[in-house]
DNA sequence: TTGACATAGTGTATTTTCAACACTAACGTT
DNA sequence: AACGTTAGTGTTGAAAATACACTATGTCAA
């Protein structure tokens, strides 16, 4: 191979991280405001080009963090995006990852007005072929809520069930039955009852559950 | 961003195919001979570098034939393997492609001495990260059997639901029920008699079946 | 204090799906 | 014609998923 035709391959690999919270019982992406062309003004995944010396996954997670400073959060590669014009300025191979916050953990982005949440329902035109990843890790992520209790991942510390119930029907875009739903989720043997109450108005208070095992991502059936 | 930069985060960016298919009814995977270093002698798995102006899938593809000269298989994009370390040349990602093909239109590769079908279940020591890459497609396989009717992409033209049910046996690694295995197939409605048999021995003759869609690949349940 | 309201919490009956299981059919061979 | 070998076929019981309605416990206002 020549010094020339090594030249032709080189790419830049970077990642974009579709990262998900629940606000107000919806689902919500956070987003950055490009400041520089292409797509100046647009609405874009945190995402940048990945260190010579740094992992995927490290990457995707500094991606994170420099936007939030949050850290320890769920991530999942989720596909690796090479089309030829997908960047303007040039070839750019992005790895997409997801990634997934509790409520009580999402940072603050007040004082930042290039960086928000918006609702995944309602998203602004993208910037690139981001509203693609979005859409991707959206399939992907509710296509877990079937098998895994990735959508723990999402719950604060502590949660009652009915939120959780909510955070399902959701992201599944359906409702459950109530019966059912507590049935099949108390059945896991991953969650626990703290014994403490949520009071929110004038009806009975609600049992306060946390995960046995925060963090862990268990498959079911 | 400076052009020093900029020249840290180039990298190279290559593929790497799974390319399986059934011999014998045992699952084999193609494997490639390294003639250079790094790993000089070793098996790998038919890879290369993504051309400038050229699509992952594209890249995959191409790999496929100039390895074997097949075209129009099952590719599917797997994980993508950003290891630091994991080509002693220099920083290499790698989008790791699963690919399926028919025992009828399994291209032959004698006279070629450096490309060979192997075995899933004995392979030797491979070069790189490819033993991982290979295990993951693997699982991948096995756990797309259960829901989709991607197991049809491993057989020819024509075959009996005996030989189907080998190639689910062997994939799965656990021994299935004929009548209900049957029951399940035949009713996904994807699979039609072609009213010849197959003359396979002393014994009675089996039915033989085709695809109603040739390389459609669904999803089931 | 009591009645209205709102959400939490609970069990059973039915349907559907999955799993287990054994014999007859058709061909070749001796 | 009897034997060996694989093809082909239904039923039954168990388990899982689904449908479904009322009581419990708090707040608030009259």
């Amino acid at each position: 191979m020549t010094q020339q035709e090594r030249e032709q391959i080189l790419a830049e690999v970077g990642t974009d991280v579709v990262f998900f919270t629940m606000r107000q019982e919806r689902l919500c992406v956070l987003l950055v405001r490009r400041e520089r062309e292409p797509y100046g003004g647009r609405w874009s995944l945190p995402g940048g080009m990945v260190g010579r010396h740094e992992t995927l996954d490290a990457a995707a997670r500094r991606m994170l963090a420099s936007k939030t400073g949050v850290e320890g959060v769920y991530l999942e590669q989720l596909f690796t995006f090479g089309g030829i014009s997908r960047d303007p300025r040039g070839r750019v191979v992005s790895v997409a990852y997801y990634a997934l916050v509790a409520s009580d953990r999402m940072p603050s982005v007040r004082n930042m007005p290039n960086i928000a949440w918006h609702e995944a329902d309602t998203l602004p035109e993208l910037a690139f072929d981001h509203a693609d990843m979005i859409a991707m890790a959206r399939r992907r992520l509710a296509s877990k809520l079937e098998y895994s209790t990735i959508a723990l991942q999402l719950m604060p510390e502590k949660f009652t069930l009915s939120e959780l119930q909510a955070v399902y029907e959701h992201i599944l875009g359906e409702t459950l039955d109530k019966r059912n739903f507590r049935k099949r989720l108390q059945g896991l043997g991953c969650l626990e009852a703290t014994g403490e109450h949520h009071r929110a108005g004038k009806h009975r208070p609600a049992k306060l559950y946390r995960m046995k095992s925060p963090g862990r991502v268990e498959f079911i059936k």
